[in-house]
DNA sequence: GGCTTTGTTCGAAGAATATCGAATGACCAA
DNA sequence: TTGGTCATTCGATATTCTTCGAACAAAGCC
């Protein structure tokens, strides 16, 4: 882990990014449950891959601008990054709007 | 070429397929160069690649579902095909309210 | 100080993707 | 039928992506 996560400047996260990054069904997944309300501690996806795999997703979600990632004693918070909307208007809600509803379970 | 193209089912067209053909900026910019208005022959898109990598990305976007190629002749006409936006609706919009204006320059 | 929990980083292996040039095929025109 | 145009396919290469296990690091707890 690391005390500061590197987030980008939101002026510099780019669509075809954020595209690539919401293309990957685990990682569609995961910003998916994140829309369906609150933010989340990094180990409540329960996702299908190994620890290492999940944090390479994860990297690359927040290298894409699409979520906050934040540090809590020994835990990482996960969370929608909110001005990718400023940044993005209607974007993210067309895509979610779209995913199959189970994608969002726990 | 060939007779006829192979084009998915509009009902088997997946969102996460569509969204990795839209990251890629040269698939983007021909998707965006469709949506300003008609229907384009496939050399009018004057991209600085190979032939042979254009028809790649080509078949890329057919298989996505995004586009569809008729033959005419001995050319290749290159639409957005139009139930597109009965399968994902708003989709296409969102994404392209967000691309340059330029990207859709021939 | 040790131990546990929680993620990250570091190779490495395998799959997928992007790109090109050369060869090919389909159609049209002369 | 010979040639020209337009696009696809094939084979090759280089890059990127996905995935894992092993090792590591930070924070808190005993």
């Amino acid at each position: 882990m690391q005390e500061h996560y590197p987030h980008p400047e939101i002026a510099d996260v780019q669509l075809g990014e954020v595209l690539q990054a919401l293309s990957d069904p685990l990682r569609l997944r995961i910003v998916a449950a994140l829309a369906q309300g609150d933010e989340r501690g990094w180990g409540e996806f329960d996702a299908p891959v190994a620890p290492s795999t999940l944090s390479h997703h994860m990297k690359v979600l927040r290298q894409a601008g699409l979520v906050t990632h934040r540090r809590e004693g020994t835990r990482c918070i996960v969370a929608l990054r909110p001005d990718l909307e400023e940044r993005f208007p209607g974007l993210l809600g067309a895509v979610l709007r779209l995913t199959p509803a189970e994608q969002g379970a726990k």
